[in-house]
DNA sequence: TTGTAGGCGTTATCAT
DNA sequence: ATGATAACGCCTACAA
């Protein structure tokens, strides 16, 4: 941002501190005598096409504006009024719009990772939304750290985001911490895919205990009995809704204890020096032949994710072991990747456009009816039957010929 | 943002227009009664602070702003002002300081899509680097339209940002339009990874033509004479780097006319009705079979993308050609995931640390040193070799079964 | 129809 | 050491 003090054009420098135009006529006294647009080394203010005109900034202002009763200004000056604008290049300073107006047309989305195929879809679909309603999206990400979030929502506020979306679960915070520091003084959205915040607030969350009982429910149709749940180690499963849905299942069917079969593979994602996420699929191979070797009774398997499913697919292939015939997989997100596996798997479906639209409007609520209830949204999502998924095989133990 | 005139609290509105505090003192009246934290329903200012503690606002901005000449405050007052800023859970106003500052401490970023791996891993880095430096990164995606990267462009200079960059490759607009709309009142470096920019300007990209001429001679040297460059089906390709490489290969070992050995796949990718980037490999599939149905003699394939080459493999290894044995493929990248293919590919590298690093400096070149000299910066990008290259075969006409 | 004046919340430069 | 005062660019009564 160029302020109006530091330009070193000679006639500029010389014009300053010297009659009418001492202050602020010289870009338009410049334009005069030559043609080379200004705007693209320094701002046009209003103050300028009004000096250039002859009238009052605030004719200006209310020329801009263009008010519903736009008859109070004559059509001559409105006219010259325009014209100067378009020759000068004028473009509207929103910081001080925003600060004359309490108002930013923003809105903050603090984004858990960028690596994440569903945040690049929400990102998309959020910013078609807000588009249509005269917002912007600033999103910044938060690296899913707690404490960066919060400092950066207060950050977006300072900055005059008129309301905000958090997405994030942080299980090892306690919930009245999370209360007291998740209250902002803009309406705020909390948003996470399956682990509801645990207090009283405006939040929108997938519903994904519905999708995985659906799971589990399908797979014991399927005469499945041993079915293992296959997650990445994290403290938050026990308040995941996924894992919730599962317990529900295997409850209702007596298949045994849920937190038995809640089968945690190693950390299989790191970020490599070039600060590209790195999914190992080694440890996946090893942590997929550990699981096999010791849950030889296993039939059916639900992934927390399609990004688990996928390589465990893949590697149950290479050693031999047929899906669904011999273990059927059932994933969860939908991600379009896992309609062209081998076979493509049947998932449990993140509806993006639903969760998008939930959160917005939720986020909209806030901002325009000022409407500050705690309210929850909860968008239920539906087991997608593909073909890896299939009847329980007849030999209940598998040997592998490793 | 909420204005103070907004506060329905009834204690305020009573007070408001009588005496001292008619206006201002409102808060820190209340917050002696109740211990309510006011912060959060709406702003405090420095006014605020200034009315509770006793003292001109100015002070308490000077006290704050905690300039290298700190002694000129009495140490009493400054601690009563910190004191209260503690207690009245004072944030400052970012907008206001922008607009008395002339500056934000805040880069724009214009990403093209935020669906690429590669997006996100720019941005990860952009931020570490940003945040090290001072500097918030707001990011908005621009569609990889030209007219929404212009408009968003002015958006976010009307917001204040100090420095622009901005990712995307438009091959369809004339250069003369580019540079001039592309020029901007504030410090700007424009991105892209394989085609600069055809006019003088601040760019960073990536030389890729360094790395696919590398592959092409590496193939050369495995014996490969049926050497082809598939890629998507786009306008930008003469202006590519990618395919300059690629043209420089070819013609120094005198293997024929660069442009009939690029292979145009069709379009496929495209987003689906829930707002997710849909790959669509089964177009793929049909394309790779029809390739090589009229290429029998193609014994090597350079791919300008492992999101490309990775489904081509898979099709390959699934139509019975053994990779690299019957057909050898390089891809464009170094995605993660090309790690851990079967065999891994052999890639370009992206070097996305470098290209990242090299942009954020020259931005910073631009905003600490006022400069704004065109300057192009280059980086080459290697050759990483893994398993999918090797010999050529014996047999030069490929022959399926299908 | 147009101009004047005050305010938005800061920073910065003067006086005192 | 502290307080006035004038920017920053825009909006909005209200006055002329």
């Amino acid at each position: 941002m160029l302020s109006r003090m530091t330009c070193d054009c000679p006639l500029y420098a010389q014009e300053i501190g010297s009659g009418k135009y001492c202050k602020y006529g010289v870009k338009s006294l410049i334009q005069d005598y030559c043609s080379f647009d200004w705007s693209i080394i320094m701002a046009v203010t209003q103050m300028d096409i009004a000096e250039r005109v002859g009238v009052d900034q605030s004719l200006v202002s209310v020329v801009l504006s263009n008010k519903p009763t736009p008859i109070k200004v004559s059509v001559a000056t409105r006219q010259r009024i325009l014209q100067a604008v378009k020759e000068m290049n004028y473009r509207p300073n929103l910081l001080a719009r925003a600060l004359a107006k309490g108002k930013t047309h923003t809105i903050g989305f603090l984004t858990a990772s960028s690596f994440l195929e569903i945040t690049a879809a929400m990102l998309t679909k959020m910013d078609d939304f807000a588009e249509e309603a005269g917002y912007e999206v600033h999103s910044v990400h938060t690296r899913a750290e707690f404490d960066l979030t919060v400092k950066r929502a207060h950050k977006l506020i300072g900055r005059g985001v008129d309301g905000l979306i958090i997405s994030g679960a942080f299980p090892s915070i306690p919930p009245s911490q999370l209360q007291a520091e998740l209250s902002f003084s803009v309406p705020t959205v909390l948003f996470s895919l399956g682990t509801p915040m645990p207090f009283a607030c405006r939040q929108v969350y997938q519903g994904s205990s519905f999708g995985v009982k659906q799971a589990v429910d399908h797979l014991y149709e399927l005469g499945h009995r041993q079915i293992y749940m296959i997650g990445a180690k994290w403290k938050g499963w026990e308040a995941d809704l996924r894992f919730a849905g599962f317990n529900e299942g295997i409850e209702s069917h007596s298949l045994g204890g849920a937190k038995e079969k809640l089968y945690h593979f190693p950390t299989y994602r790191h970020t490599n020096e070039d600060g590209r996420r790195v999914r190992d699929d080694n440890r996946i191979v090893s942590a997929t032949k550990e699981f096999v070797k010791n849950h030889p009774d296993c039939t059916a398997i639900i992934c927390v994710s399609d990004d688990l499913a996928m390589p465990i697919l893949d590697t149950f292939t290479r050693m031999g072991i047929r899906v669904p015939e011999d273990i059927s997989i059932v994933s969860f997100g939908n991600d379009p990747a896992t309609l062209y596996t081998h076979p493509p798997l049947s998932t449990i479906d993140t509806p993006v456009r639903k969760l998008t639209q939930a959160t917005f409007d939720l986020l909209m609520d806030g901002i325009d009816n000022k409407n500050k209830e705690p309210k929850e949204v909860v968008i239920p999502s539906e087991l997608i039957l593909r073909q890896s998924s299939g009847p329980v095989r007849k030999d209940l133990r598998l040997t592998i010929c490793d």
